[in-house]
RNA sequence: GGGCGUUUAGCUCAGCUGGGAGAGCGCCACCCUUACAAGGUGGAUGUCACAUGUUCGAUCCAUGUAACGCCCACCA
C-alpha cells in the first residue's frame, strides 16, 4: 500500500532538519553508500581531497563536496558501481603550527621544551580530539562517501605506500641528498618547496656601494638590494663583453668592512643594461648567484643562522635580523664613505605561503626528487588526452608547470609527518633507505644506527593518495580495497589554486608507479568568494559559514546554490539571498507535493499511451527534453546547466503549467481522465524526483518515501531517467501558442488596471484553423488561468471597445466597457509597432540584397522569409487596431 | 619581464567555432485566488569594453587599444 497523506497532514514549509538527520542515517545504516554492484558494467570513483585535520569546514569544501557527492549521486542511479573515498590530511607545517601555538598558549612551552617524541605524541591527542570535525560536517553537507574506506595520511597504511615509494625512488637514484640553495623559512626553520614560496611586491632600495680594487686607490661600484649580504660576497661579476670593465677581468676587488679579497670573475649572466653593470656575488644566499658560484667553483660564504640571525660572518651584526643588520650596515658603509646611492626601488620578494614571512635563500643539505623524467610522462599524458581537463583551458596552467620542472625540493625540517626513512650508519657510514623501521646496520650489523630528522613534504604523501586510498602498494589490501576495479579513479574535483602542488604530484607518481594515469578527467571548479568577488578571509570577516547557512535554509538550498554557480567559471560569487531564493525552490518542490498528494486516490503507476491528452503529451515532452539535458550537462560538469534546466522544468513547466491545467480536471467529474491524469502528475513528478536527487538528496528522499511503493527502494539507487521517451512536437508548438496568449490575455488585464479577480470578455483572430479549433476546445482553460467569461474565436466584426495585443499567430482582444487610460494604451501601441517595424525593415533589407540571398544558406533564408511574413502581419494588426481608436 | 584569462541587464553569469541577446537573483506595480506570501500575475532595463578589419551579415572570427584579474619569473 502507498502512504497516503491529505493535505492538512502536511505542513505548509517543508521542514528540511527533520529530514536530513533522518535521510542521512538511513542511508548510511543502510549501507548505501557503499559501492554496489554494477548494472552497467562500468564503474565511479572520486577521491575526495583530503583537508587539513586542522580544517573546519568552508565554503571551498562545501563546494568540492557537493560537485562530487552529486556526481557520485548521479553515476550510482545510472548504474555504476561507485566508491567516493574520504579521508584528511595531516598537513604538516599547518598542523604543526597549531599545536605549537596552543601548547605555548597554554603552558608557555615551545616544541623544543617538549622534545620530539613527546610533541608528536601531544599532536597524535590533538588530532584524536580536533581531527574529525570535518567529518561531522562533511556528513551535514550530505556527502555520502563509503565511510568504512577513511584513511588519514598518517594512517600506517599511508606510511607503507609513502616508505615503498621512497626507497624505490631513492634505489633508482631519483631521491639525493644535496647540498643546495633552498627556500629557507626562518620561522618554521624548514626549507619549503619552489611552490611554496609567493612573490609579493615590497618597497626597498637600491644601494650602490663603493668596493675598492686591490692594490690601487680605484673602486668599482656595485648594485644591490640586500647589502647586508655583502659580508657574504665571494666575487665581483662583469659580463665578459662589457667593454668598461674589460681591464678588471682577473684582478682583486675587496669587500668592503670585512675586507675580504676576492676575484672580480666574467659571465654572461651578467646584464650590462642593469646597474652599473657589476654584480656583486653572494653564492650563499641568492639563487643565481648559486649558479655563477658553481661555474666559477667560488667558496660559499653562508651568513645566517637556520633563525635568520646574522652568524660570525656578520661581524658587528652577529645576532641580528637581517632588516636591523642592514641598517646597521648601511650606516657602517656610509662613515666609511662607500655609499655612493640610495634609490627607492620597488621589487618582488619571496614570502612563505604558510608562514607570510621573508624567505631566505639558504645553502643547506636537503632532500631532492628528481622529477625531470616523471614530469614529462605526466605532460604527455595531458597532451595526448589521457586525462582531460573540465575545462579544457586550465591544461595550459597545468602545462606551464610540467614543461620546465624544477626537481624537487622533498625534506622539511619538521617533526609532523612521514620521517625520511634513510638510515645511516654511525659504525661504518653505510647509508640506506629501509621500507620498515630499521635496527641494524645490514652491511655491519651494528645496531648504533641513526635515521635522517627530517620529515618528507606533505605534498609526497598526497601525490601518492588515490592509490594509498585503494590499497597500493600491498597487493592483498589491493584486492580487498578493488584497485582493479576503481583505479584510475573517474574524476578528480579540485580548485585551481593545487593544480600544481597536487595534480601534476599525483599524475607524476601514478605514471610511476601504476603506469596508470589516477584519473580520467579532472574537473577544476570556481573558487568560492563573497558576494563582491572578494576572497573570503578571517581578516575581511566576510567568510560564509556553511554550517550556519545549513542550519538556516538546509542543505540542499546550500547544495542547490552551490551546484548552480559552477560550471565553467573561475569564481563563484556567493550571497546568501541566492541560497534564500533556492530554499524557496526546495520549499516549492515540497509544496508541488502537497498538491498531488491529495490527488493520489485514483493514480495507478502505469497509463496507456494512447489515451494521454494534449496537455499530458506536451508535458511528457518537456520531461524528455529536460531528461536529455540533464544527462548531457552532467556528463560535461556543467552543474550550472543542469540546475538551470530542472528548475525552469519544475518551475516553469511542472507547476506554473501543468498543476495548473491539472485542476479543472481533478476537481471534475470525469473519472476516467482524473485517473489519468492523476497518474501523469505522480509519473512526472517521480521522475522529477529522480532527476532532482545528485543536488537536493534529502528532499528528494523525503518525498520519494511518500511515492514509492512498497516494493521499491529508496530513490538514491532508483535508475536515473536516460532515454528521452516522449516526444510530441506538436503538441510542444500549441501549448506554447496557448501559453503565450495566456499570457497576453493577462498583460491587457494589467494594462487596464483590472483587479486579479475581474472576469474579462476576450476576442481571439485566429487564422490558422487548427489553433482555431485548438483554442475552442480550451475554454475552460482560458477561463481557469485568465479569468476571461466570455471567449469569442474570429467573430464578423472586432470589438469597438477594446485594448488588444497583436501576437504573431492570434490577435488577442480585451473588451472593455468604458476603456480607460486608452492615451496609454496608444502610447504603448506605437512603441510596439515602432519597435516591430525596425525588425521588420531588416528583415526586409536582407530580402532585398542580391548577395544575401546568393551567400545565406536556404535554411536561414526560409527563417528570414517566415519572420517577416509574421512580422508584416503584426504591424498590419496594429496598424488597424490603432486606426479604430481613432 | 613572460604567459593565461576576463570585459554581455543593478549583481552573478549562459550564449553550441558567425543570422539580430537569455537565466537566476535583485528592482517596480497589483494581488492573502481552495499546493505554496518561502506564494501569484504583469513589467522595466543592454551602442554585448573600445577601434579597425574579414563577411551578404559580427556578442561570436582576426588585429590593435584600454581596464581588471590570475599564474609564472633571480634582473642584482
Amino acid at each position: 500500500m502507498e502512504q497516503q497523506q491529505s493535505l492538512n497532514e502536511l505542513p505548509k514549509t517543508y521542514d528540511c532538519e527533520n529530514a536530513e538527520k533522518k535521510w542521512y542515517s538511513r542511508w548510511e545504516n543502510g549501507g548505501y553508500f557503499k559501492a554496489r554492484p554494477s548494472r552497467t558494467g562500468k564503474s565511479f570513483s572520486i577521491v575526495m581531497p583530503p583537508p587539513n585535520v586542522t580544517g573546519q569546514l568552508h565554503m571551498g569544501h562545501a563546494l568540492d563536496i557537493t560537485t562530487q557527492d552529486a556526481l557520485i549521486r548521479f553515476y550510482r542511479m545510472k548504474g555504476h558501481t561507485t566508491l567516493f573515498l574520504p579521508g584528511t590530511d595531516h598537513a604538516g607545517i599547518a598542523t604543526q603550527a597549531v599545536v605549537e601555538k596552543l601548547v605555548w598558549d597554554q603552558e608557555k612551552k615551545t616544541r623544543h621544551d617538549y622534545g620530539r617524541e613527546a610533541f608528536i605524541k601531544k599532536i597524535w591527542e590533538w588530532k584524536e580530539t580536533y581531527g574529525n570535525i570535518i567529518n561531522k560536517q562533511q556528513r551535514a553537507m550530505g556527502a555520502g562517501p563509503d565511510w568504512n574506506y577513511f584513511t588519514f595520511t598518517m594512517d600506517p597504511s599511508s606510511n607503507e605506500a609513502v616508505r615503498h615509494a621512497f626507497v624505490s625512488l631513492y634505489q633508482e637514484g631519483l631521491i639525493y641528498r644535496d647540498e643546495y640553495i633552498v627556500n629557507w623559512d626562518t620561522e618554521l626553520q624548514s626549507a619549503i618547496s619552489d611552490a611554496e614560496v609567493e612573490h609579493v611586491e615590497v618597497k626597498g632600495a637600491i644601494y650602490k656601494i663603493k668596493y675598492p680594487l686591490k692594490g690601487t686607490s680605484d673602486h668599482l661600484i656595485v648594485a644591490t638590494t640586500r647589502p647586508e649580504t655583502v659580508l657574504g660576497d665571494t666575487a665581483i661579476c662583469v659580463n665578459p663583453k662589457d667593454e668598461r670593465y674589460q681591464h678588471l677581468i682577473g684582478k682583486t676587488a675587496i669587500v668592503p668592512v670585512c675586507n675580504r679579497e676576492v676575484p672580480i670573475i666574467a659571465d654572461e649572466y651578467v646584464d650590462m643594461e642593469f646597474g652599473t653593470g657589476c654584480l656583486k656575488v653572494t653564492p650563499g644566499h641568492d639563487f643565481n648567484d648559486f649558479e655563477i658560484g658553481k661555474r666559477h667553483s667560488l667558496p660559499i660564504i653562508n651568513i645566517l643562522n637556520k633563525d635568520g640571525t646574522l652568524n660570525e660572518y656578520g661581524g658587528e651584526l652577529k645576532g641580528l635580523k637581517c632588516k636591523p643588520a642592514r641598517e646597521k650596515f648601511v650606516k657602517t658603509l656610509e662613515e666609511l664613505g662607500l655609499l655612493v646611492d640610495v634609490q627607492d626601488h620597488v621589487h618582488m620578494v619571496g614570502h612563505g605561503d604558510r608562514s607570510k614571512i621573508v624567505i631566505e635563500p639558504l645553502v643547506s643539505k636537503q632532500w631532492f626528487l628528481n622529477v625531470q623524467e616523471m614530469a614529462k610522462r605526466a605532460y604527455e599524458a595531458v597532451k595526448n588526452d589521457t586525462t582531460r581537463f573540465f575545462p579544457k583551458s586550465w591544461e595550459n596552467t597545468y602545462f606551464a608547470w610540467l614543461k620546465e620542472p624544477k626537481n624537487w625540493c622533498i625534506s622539511r625540517q619538521l617533526w609532523w609527518g612521514h620521517r625520511i626513512p634513510v638510515y645511516t650508519c654511525q659504525k661504518c657510514q653505510h647509508e640506506w633507505a629501509d621500507q620498515t623501521d630499521a635496527h641494524s646496520c645490514p652491511q655491519c650489523r651494528a645496531t648504533n644506527i641513526q635515521q635522517d630528522p627530517d620529515v618528507l613534504d606533505t605534498w609526497f604523501s598526497s601525490g601518492l593518495w588515490p592509490m594509498t586510498m585503494l590499497g597500493w602498494p600491498d597487493q592483498k589490501r589491493m584486492e580487498e580495497k578493488k584497485f582493479s576495479t576503481f583505479f584510475p579513479t573517474s574524476v578528480l574535483v579540485t580548485g585551481y589554486d593545487i593544480i600544481f602542488f597536487w595534480v601534476a604530484r599525483m599524475m607524476m607518481f601514478s605514471l610511476k608507479f601504476t603506469n596508470q594515469i589516477p584519473f580520467h578527467h579532472v574537473y577544476i571548479h570556481a573558487i568560492v568568494r563573497d558576494k563582491m568577488g572578494r576572497k573570503m578571509s578571517k581578516s575581511l570577516g566576510n567568510g560564509i559559514d556553511p554550517l550556519e547557512m545549513i542550519q538556516k535554509y538546509g542543505a540542499d538550498a546550500l547544495r542547490f546554490t552551490l551546484a548552480a554557480g559552477s560550471g565553467y567559471n573561475r569564481n563563484l560569487n556567493l550571497d546568501p539571498e541566492r541560497i534564500e531564493g533556492y530554499r524557496n525552490f526546495i520549499n516549492k518542490v515540497w509544496n508541488a507535493y502537497r498538491f498531488i498528494s491529495s490527488h493520489l486516490s485514483e493514480a495507478s503507476l502505469s497509463f496507456d499511451k494512447q489515451t494521454l491528452d494534449h496537455h499530458e503529451k506536451w508535458i511528457l515532452s518537456e520531461l524528455g527534453q529536460t531528461i536529455v539535458s540533464m544527462n548531457a550537462s552532467m556528463a560535461e560538469y556543467r552543474f550550472d546547466d543542469s540546475c538551470q534546466t530542472i528548475y525552469s522544468f519544475v518551475y516553469d513547466k511542472f507547476c506554473s503549467w501543468f498543476i495548473e491545467l491539472s485542476k479543472p480536471i481533478l476537481n471534475g467529474t470525469d473519472s476516467q481522465a482524473k485517473a489519468r491524469r492523476s497518474t501523469v502528475l505522480k509519473y512526472i513528478f517521480r521522475q522529477l524526483l529522480k532527476l532532482l536527487h545528485p543536488f537536493t538528496p534529502y528532499i528528494t528522499e523525503e518525498v520519494w518515501s511518500y511515492l514509492k511503493t512498497d516494493a521499491e527502494d529508496l530513490v538514491t539507487i532508483q535508475a536515473y531517467p536516460e532515454e528521452n521517451e516522449w516526444n510530441y512536437p506538436e503538441d510542444l508548438d500549441l501549448m506554447g501558442k496557448f501559453v503565450e496568449t495566456v499570457s497576453s490575455i493577462r498583460f491587457l488585464r494589467t494594462s487596464a488596471n483590472l483587479k486579479p479577480r475581474d472576469e474579462v470578455s476576450i476576442c481571439l483572430y485566429v487564422s490558422d484553423p487548427e489553433l482555431q479549433s485548438y483554442f475552442s476546445s480550451n475554454k475552460q482553460n482560458f477561463s481557469e488561468l485568465a479569468r476571461v467569461r466570455n471567449l469569442v474565436i474570429n467573430p464578423s466584426e472586432r470589438p469597438k471597445k477594446s485594448i488588444t495585443m497583436p501576437l504573431g499567430h492570434t490577435e488577442v482582444y480585451l473588451v472593455l466597457e468604458n476603456v480607460a487610460n486608452i492615451e496609454e494604451h496608444i502610447t504603448r501601441l506605437n512603441k510596439e509597432l515602432a519597435k516591430v517595424l525596425a525588425e521588420l525593415m531588416k528583415y526586409n533589407k536582407k530580402l532585398e540584397n542580391p548577395k544575401f540571398m546568393e551567400n545565406a544558406p536556404e535554411e536561414v533564408q526560409l527563417e528570414v522569409r517566415s519572420n517577416q511574413a509574421e512580422l508584416s502581419l503584426r504591424v498590419k494588426s496594429i496598424q488597424e487596431t490603432l486606426a479604430r481608436f481613432k
